[in-house]
Parts: C-alpha cells; sequence; structure tokens
DNA sequence: GTGAATGCAAACTCTTTGCATGACT
DNA sequence: AGTCATGCAAAGAGTTTGCATTCAC
C-alpha cells in the first residue's frame, strides 16, 4: 500500500466499513457497523484510520452544519458530487451538477486564493416530508 | 422589536457583538469580545441569544468545517456572500459570486428538493500563505 | 527487535440544559 | 403577578490524546 504505512486489521476493518457504508457517513455509523460485526474496533482508532486516509486524500471530509464530521470514499476518478440536506427529516442526497463545477472553477480562476476544494450544501426539504406537510 | 420576545442588556450586548466583529465570527470571538468590555454575559446566554436571532433571520448560523459555529449579521436586503478558508492560517474571506447563485438557483428548480437555502466553502490557499510557502 | 498501531480511558472543545434568581411588562 | 431571560454549573456529544500493550515487518 502506501509507504510508511502498515496494514493492520483494524485500519482494513475501518476502510471496508467505509466502502460499504458508502456517501456521507459519520464516525458513529463507523462504529456500530463494526460492532454489529463483533468486531472490537475501538473508536479512536477509527478516527485515526479516518485521520489517515483523510491525509493520503483517500476519502473525504465533510460537514454538514450538524455538528459532526462526515466522511465518504473519496472517488479515484476525481468525480465528486455535493449534498442536499432535508432540514425536517435529515436525510442526505447527493447531487452532482456541472454548471456548479464550472463556476466554481471559472471563480477559483478570478480570485488570489489558491482554491484546492470546495464544499457545497444544499438545505430544504426533500419530497417525502414535503408531501407531509 | 418581535412579538412575544423582551429587550435586555444582554441581548443588546450580544447584538451589538455580531455587528461589530462582523463576518464569520464563533461564539467564543462574542464571549472575548464582550469580556474585553468587561459585560459578565454568560456564555449560555450568547447561545441562547444566537438560538433566537438565527431563528428570526437575523443572523446567519453556517460552519466552516472545524468543528464549531459560525455566525454572522444577515443583510436585510437578502443578499449573501459564501467563505474562502485558507487550509494554512485559517483565514476567512467572504466573496460573492452572480454565476454561482445563478446555478445554484438553475440546480434548484431542477431538483425534487424544495431548496431553502445553500452554503458554500470554499478551501485553499490564500496570498499570504502562498507567497510564505 | 523496533517502531507503528491498537484499545482504553481521560481530557478537551463546543454547545445545551436544569435551576434558582432577577428583570421586564 | 406572571413570564421570560439570566448566570452559573453540570451535563452531553463529538473528537483527540496519553500510555502501556500488541503486532507487523
Amino acid at each position: 500500500m502506501e509507504a510508511g504505512h502498515r496494514t493492520s486489521a483494524p485500519r482494513d476493518e475501518v476502510i471496508e466499513a467505509i466502502d460499504r457504508l458508502g456517501c456521507s457517513i459519520t464516525a458513529r455509523a463507523i462504529a456500530d457497523h463494526l460492532r454489529a460485526r463483533e468486531s472490537n474496533v475501538g473508536l479512536a482508532s477509527i478516527y485515526r484510520a479516518l485521520e489517515l486516509l483523510d491525509r493520503l486524500g483517500l476519502v473525504q471530509r465533510f460537514d454538514l452544519g450538524d455538528g459532526g464530521a462526515r466522511y465518504e470514499p473519496a472517488l479515484p476518478s476525481g468525480e465528486h458530487h455535493h449534498h442536499m440536506v432535508c432540514d425536517s427529516c435529515g436525510k442526505v442526497e447527493p447531487f452532482e451538477d456541472d454548471a456548479l463545477e464550472r463556476a466554481i472553477t471559472h471563480l477559483s480562476g478570478k480570485t488570489d486564493f489558491a482554491v484546492a476544494a470546495h464544499d457545497i450544501t444544499l438545505h430544504g426539504e426533500c419530497p417525502d416530508c414535503r408531501a407531509s406537510a
């Protein structure tokens, strides 16, 4: 794998959990998933693995405004998506939009910041909650 | 002021602090500001005032991915901006971009979510840090 | 054998809540 | 008077860190 890092069962289990759980997961979700599989990986190891993977660019760390970090696997293709959050039920839906990406790219060229990444979160109400409102 | 809410010195001081401190401030910054002015407003009252003001739409609450909430006065005009964060020194700069807003608006019309708000954060390196790197 | 990774528990930060006191209408 | 807001302190949630032990290379 990557230079300077060892493979270990806990680490592999965290990676497997991230892959399986997919988009926009919390550290707690990973812990619950692993605990359900009788794996006694400590919370600290999960955070340490996430921090490492984020540093290596293998997972994306972000934040939906609910005071807890979210993670998801980074696509090797470089493609990425953003998230819509339902403020009623908390549901999170991914979306992607080329026009939005283009606007960001164009903006990045105009500013004196060296823009390396961007996070976009849409807040609103999901179809289900709209229907039952 | 608004129906059902009383005026009080602590509340006014929090409002004054938000106005004076401006863009992208933390609860701690407000507390420090008030403490420096010999005002012994409790942290809890600051949070309660912020929660109220956010609910009334007078301040905007958001989050820069550093595990702490940010606040800023909401412009009555409805205009709003977003933020660029320097990942080296932590500096936060506001920016606005019409093309970006238009892309969001257009996207909102295409999705089945009822989009009510959006947060955009650009991460990168500010000019100062680029120069000293 | 050596250094990295782990698990546990304690520490920390940010935020919220319970409760008795004090203030506004 | 009655209600709402305050301050303090304690409680919570999420995340990080210290340390002895275990494991990979």
